[in-house]
DNA sequence: TTGTATGCGTTATCAC
DNA sequence: GTGATAACGCATACAA
């Protein structure tokens, strides 16, 4: 019943020819004449021959497969980076090879090695969250030492040189946070999680220089901060009880959705009385009640845009040593949480 | 810089002995004396000496890499199939490599083949709506006949020979519309897409054998059939303006949100004048505002038990012929869009 | 106890 | 035009 997969050598040994012949032959070389070039192409064809990958990506040391090592995949921002790589990549002949470090440390680290020893032609990855708590990238060292090209992306490290893309999660809160200055609101609240998310700080960072350019004071009562997982329902209800607010910025979707049934369980109106603006622009922001207003990632382009930095590193044949960052600008989808 | 990757020639070259002997060494061997192994033992960990993973899987044709191949990965169900795979394939030391058709049978074919030649040592996927509409399975076939191992889940079809893993949709729409019955509702909608889809099918006939065991008559003036791609919102917005009903079953979340919205623009309040269910139990429901009573997929576990069907089968040695299709069942996640 | 030879499937170099 | 050989990195049967 297997039908075996044909080699050369098969093929080489049912028509009587060399295994060199038989891969020339069906490269169209030249060197072979007619008459058997059309004999072995028409038996390859026959017997559905394709070339082994493994057997080419040990001669070639090229595997055609890249890496991509993410926290977490039930996640609507980094499914759309993968679309994004996967569509690039597919175009370019490569495979995507996606491992979870499940926000895990050493899980990242275990993923990586495993990948690295021949597996793949280069990385492109977003730090788990327990990476940049720990603070330690050593294994993203060892990897860009051994010539491995990697990507970093949204979830990156000033401690690694290596490319990197971003969107500019500083400007985004800013022109969130502006926005809500601008329709009135001056008890601007912010929802985040911990400084050491590299894009929770930068955008706290944009929110605060958005109060400050326009004059307002900080006040820390009305900024929750909260551990990136397991959030308590409890947490928010009392938040929202004790302060007075009339507008809020979350760092993702989840937060506002939450902050938004807390706030109308108050008795309070959206957009009249509480505005909201959330982060990632997923599925929950456009079907939201109401909708809500969102900075978009644009996580697909990203993931496009890393493919195309990766596979241009690993098809480059010099070794360069120059990096270079990308940075997305968001953009503000305008919605039903906010009065426009 | 480039850190070369050290292979046993070089450990071998540099500690003049041959490469057999690092080999043995380096795997315990009780043939090498205690003295070389330590020293050649010391000199590999020294250089962080890894063996390659693809000369490895060329010499014994197995590549320890799983081909996932799905629809799409911007869709909560499939991402947390993806997660299921992952998370078993990781403890038994496998890769996922993750290819996306897109709904299109090209796509799908084409990655198919990809994969096949030497890439991956099985496949778990579930089929694009494409694959489904053409009914034409010669791709899977060619894989089942060179003996890769395959999987089937979710989106299966009954004309090719393989495992397969499903949950029982008849059953999740029956219960559903079940419990809208003993709710009390007696004009119950179904809004689904066309049933070329295998489970749209199965949750047809399911709604459709809940009201026929209850003695209600079905009425296709509130059976709404809408294509996968593209909904459009002002089919909802018609259909519920001229329907008169007290109950919506949905085939997925997106339908059960755009419905709630209308029937709440309409001046209904849920569950109160209409009941809603909808399939999947992804974010959409748990958030949604009322929060929406679900049949819940069990997309993880899913994924785990594809994942484990599949590495059990490349793992055994004999060639079996006896295929299984496992049956898992929903369950009903009931929230605040129906009365309980 | 160590080393030699062979093979996994392919390609490239060189000889015939 | 065609074929023998070596090489990619590793593992193993078999010699020594």
């Amino acid at each position: 019943m297997l039908k075996q997969k044909i080699t050369l050598k098969h093929i080489a040994k049912e028509l009587d020819v060399s295994i060199s012949t038989v891969s020339k032959a069906l490269k169209n070389s030249e060197e072979i004449s007619r008459d058997t070039k059309e004999k072995i192409q028409a038996f390859a064809k026959l017997y559905n021959y394709k070339p082994n990958n493994i057997a080419i990506s040990l001669k070639n040391k090229r595997t055609k497969n890249i890496g991509v090592v993410i926290p977490d995949i039930v996640h609507h921002f980094f499914t759309t980076v993968v679309r994004g790589i996967e569509k690039y990549a597919n175009t370019k002949g490569y495979n995507v090879i996606v491992c979870l470090s499940d926000e895990s440390f050493d899980k990242e680290v275990i993923n990586m090695e495993m990948l690295a020893n021949g597996s793949i032609d280069g990385f492109i990855m977003s730090l788990s969250s327990d990476t940049q708590l720990k603070n330690d990238y050593n294994h993203l060292k060892e990897v860009t030492e051994q010539g491995i090209p990697l990507v970093l992306f949204d979830r990156v490290t000033n401690q690694v040189n290596c490319d990197k893309i971003v969107i500019d999660d500083q400007l985004g809160a800013y022109t969130a946070t502006k926005k809500l200055i601008d329709e009135g609101r001056r008890k601007i609240a912010l929802i985040t999680t911990d400084d050491y998310l590299s894009v929770s700080k930068a955008r706290t960072d944009g929110y605060l220089k958005a109060l400050s350019d326009n004059n307002i004071e900080v006040d820390n009562n009305i900024i929750l901060r909260l551990p990136t997982m397991g959030m308590e329902e409890e947490v928010f209800k009392t938040f929202f009880e004790k302060s007075d607010i009339d507008a809020v910025l979350c760092v993702n979707e989840i937060f506002a959705i939450y902050g938004m049934r807390c706030v109308k369980e108050n008795g309070l109106k959206i957009p009249e009385d509480v505005s909201f603006i959330g982060f990632t622009d997923g599925l929950l922001s456009k079907y939201a009640n109401p909708s809500l207003t969102a900075i978009a990632q644009h996580g697909e382009k990203m993931g496009e845009l890393a493919a195309e930095m990766l596979i241009q590193k690993v098809e480059s044949e010099k070794e360069e040593e120059t990096y270079q960052t990308k940075i997305l600008e968001p953009t503000l989808i305008e919605r039903d949480s906010t009065i426009n």
